[in-house]
DNA sequence: TCGTTTTACTAAATCGTTTTACCAAATAAA
DNA sequence: TTTATTTGGTAAAACGATTTAGTAAAACGA
């Protein structure tokens, strides 16, 4: 089956005129089919380019695509994914929309579906357990094809293909796009020691968040490497669901009171790192003069914070992209096997956040 | 018709173990009925509760939901909708995602169609003139019920029911939620003047902006109100479509580029005003020492800016809420009249980005 | 007792497509 | 001339629900 995406455009009528044309009610396939004294079936054949088309003479064909366009003829959404059983919808899950990370993943896959004919629809769990589980199922009962999942874990039976952008964990059908976290860990935790930083803290992402663990890890590990030791003392984690700057104030507060001395502060991600750079002023710590703070994910509003942030680029619109074109793949091909991680690769951002540690 | 949104939940199985009674395909109503001994009819009717349904025993109702439980059965999304010519699906219209702003009005529009059992497609225009006509006929095709705009001018035929949120034109059937621009604008100038400043520098929006005009307008009015004077040579226009503060960067620097002597800024939004930092801090001057800096929204940028903006709150949430539920209550009720905008209020929430003007 | 109403259902039409299975006429091949 | 194939279509089934218009039996009323 052809999926016709685009009328042939012959008239350059406005969507107006059209309107008035067909009294406001959009055409059946029935009725063009009357009005042009054929059956539906034949109509059918011709507008797909089924293959039984090449029986029927160009004349007729001609004068098919013209009624069809002349009427503005548009083939019933419901009618046509009722027969064919596809719906040329994937759900999107996410924790929240206007958190910057989210929405510049979501504009990826937008630019991919658009392309293609295909619509998204969008459910934010906000980490609720329970949102977790009835989401999916309700995306699944509107027979979405497949769906993307934005730093959400899959609490469901993953029944039809799945692509979770930052998900770790290894399910049977479901492709994660993730960072190359190896190298990003090395890009932050290298940049800091050439800086001359050697006490650094940390800010850990929440529990829920997909990547906190293997971010972890993986900074613990280039820390190791590079001779840093890490100090139980000079790691905080961000708590509570809040989209906002807030849990990184709060945790860098929390660090602050423990009057540890550090040089650098490695955050979990822009947000908390803008946060953090708040509590750090509020306690006449002067960024990056007295402390570097290093974010990650770059968001818009790393750019343009003062002091601009240094961070670990995520090229989050392309796994965007990416995730759309996956699963698209994924549908096309049911048989063929995927890989269960694709990797994207980080980028250090070096701007006005982190500078060289002076002994003063 | 009424639209069984939540099953009886009698068993306690997880949906695992459901998923392998039914052996992985979700059964449909004539095979349950086949199962039960019963038509198809009779069962469409106790589950939705048709009128016909009281003729019917407690004990085949019974027999019926438990069977449905059992085979956690769901009415198939296309065929319902086909037969009821619902979708149950609203359009949203955005000029893009990740500005902050179109993702704070999903949020609250999200937060009232889940509870409906209602989804959304969106679509994002990027301001361009193409995928501003085309679009919404895409949606449309789709069946969507209503679209819902979001700082997105109406350029087609509004064939079926509309909220524009931050929508100015008035359009027949239409219904504009818009902020009491008055207030806003008041609250504005009101709060610079008190601080003691005079000559104010203004960004407009870009001319695509819905709200550009109106809150211009306004605060012209409420400046000479205040018997403000203002210099031409202290406005400064955003250009471009980028949504980062990179337009109120360089809208700022052609501003300074005049050399004319201000002591407060009012910027459009909180991302120019934020790239207006920007560029004011390059340029040596001190916010808010030298020059106070005003921004419009909220969004979570704002608070934890450095210095924390002192803006214009909107109530985006709430703007995207009313919008759904307007929306829905204009589905409900077709012939009921509909007020062409709603006003909601705007609040002046004072940071550290405005100080008194104290003459050096 | 007969007619009416209520009870407990069901057959068939419908929504608007696509697809399968066919048919009749014309043309080509043997 | 007969048979096979191509041409140019169409009728009907299917997708999976809801709704309309019934029907047969039981209960009720006079």
């Amino acid at each position: 089956m052809r999926i016709f995406l685009v009328m042939p455009r012959k008239s350059k009528k406005t969507s107006k005129e059209k309107f008035e044309e067909t009294n406001g009610r959009s055409i059946s396939l029935k009725e063009l089919a009357a009005h042009l004294g054929l059956s539906p079936t034949s109509l059918s054949i011709v507008l797909n380019d089924a293959p039984t088309a090449n029986s029927i003479p160009q004349e007729t064909k001609d004068r098919i695509f013209e009624a069809a366009a002349k009427f503005n003829y548009r083939p019933n959404y419901f009618a046509r994914s009722l027969r064919a059983q596809r719906s040329f919808t994937f759900g999107l899950l996410v924790p929240e929309l206007s958190d910057g990370y989210s929405a510049m993943v979501l504009n990826g896959v937008e630019s991919v579906l658009s392309t293609e004919g295909f619509f998204y629809l969008t459910a934010s769990h906000l980490h609720r357990e329970d949102l977790l589980e009835h989401h999916p199922q309700m995306l699944i009962e509107r027979q979405v094809e497949g769906i993307i999942a934005v730093d959400t874990p899959i609490r469901f039976n993953p029944t039809l293909p799945i692509v979770n952008v930052s998900g770790h964990d290894k399910i049977e059908g479901v492709t994660n796009i993730i960072l190359n976290h190896d190298s990003a860990a090395k890009l932050g935790i290298e940049h800091l020691c050439k800086l001359g930083h050697r006490k650094i803290a940390f800010i850990k992402g929440q529990d829920f968040s997909s990547d906190t663990e293997i971010r972890w890890q993986t900074i613990m590990q280039a820390a190791i490497e590079k001779g840093i030791e890490i100090d139980d003392d000079l790691i905080v984690q961000l708590e509570g669901e809040n989209p906002s700057p807030e849990t990184g104030y709060a945790a860098t507060q929390k660090l602050l009171a423990r009057k540890k001395k550090f040089t650098a502060l490695f955050a979990f991600n822009d947000i908390s790192a803008i946060g953090a750079i708040r509590a750090l002023c509020e306690a006449d710590c002067r960024v990056p003069e007295d402390v570097s703070v290093l974010g990650f994910d770059d968001t818009y509003a790393a750019a343009f914070h003062n002091p601009a942030l240094t961070t670990i680029k995520q090229p989050l619109f392309e796994m965007g992209s990416l995730a759309a074109k996956t699963l698209l793949q994924k549908l096309a091909e049911p048989n063929r096997h995927f890989a269960q991680t694709l990797t994207v690769e980080p980028k250090l951002v070096v701007r006005r956040s982190t500078a060289r540690f002076s002994r003063k």
